[in-house]
DNA sequence: CGGCATCCGTAGCGATACTG
DNA sequence: CAGTATCGCTACGGATGCCG
């Protein structure tokens, strides 16, 4: 999938571009504060400064960034309350939620693996 | 899990230096470029060549970095035959695999929701 | 509180070239 | 063919400050 080249024939057209925008989702989605986010929003809604205190090491910008970026692929939903001070919220939205299954999945994968890793860190690094 | 912060209980030691190590590993994995590796190994084992051919736009150094680093961590097994001129080869380990499974996962999320998100990109644009 | 803009350092990454 | 090293440049990402 993601991974195809465009050989250049006219027959591949549609293909070719649904592989690159697939390859451009893909991009966007499989970095770290992205996948964080979505892990941290899971089945409750959280405000901004919950994920940023959720998320560890993340800042401010990174947050609203890939925020931003969420919501544009209709992954977050992003609702306003007009209050004073603001408070603004943030749900997954049913993309979102089949992006957490698949991302639990990668962090049930860690946990498993956690300790072997470690081992073929240290075998590795001598 | 992964997003846990420390809160200083010594009891909690343990727990926050496996979730510390836990972090690190889903930093290291969750990049497009080590993603993109381990699903296009998928079952077969390829050379170094090929992995640079299959993966559009991957540049030398940045797949033998991510190489590097898959090996580390036990992901990836790396092959060498002697000959001249030399062939390297990468294979998915049994960690591997089972990381590949959740990636495979990300993959067919992508391909399920590609319409949703384009049209949710353009609805956001305007 | 949350968002946006600005400034600025660092490191990510590509290009090139040299070895076994 | 595959790996390592070096040199740049860009763009990522953090810190700060100001608005609604």
């Amino acid at each position: 999938m993601v991974t195809k080249q465009y050989t250049g024939s006219p027959d591949e057209a549609d293909l070719t571009r649904a592989d690159s925008l697939a390859r451009e989702i893909f991009s966007d989605v499989a970095n770290k504060w992205a996948l964080l986010i979505i892990e941290s929003l899971g089945e409750h809604t959280l405000r901004f400064s919950e994920l940023r205190n959720e998320i560890e090491g993340i800042s401010h910008k990174m947050l609203t960034q890939n925020l931003r970026m969420l919501e544009r692929n209709g992954l977050v939903e992003r609702t306003v309350h007009p209050t004073v001070p603001p408070r603004v919220e943030y749900t997954l939205t049913e993309p979102g939620q089949g992006l957490r299954e698949t991302v639990d999945g990668m962090c049930g994968w860690t946990r498993r693996y956690l300790g072997h890793i470690e081992a073929s860190r240290h075998h590795f690094d001598a």
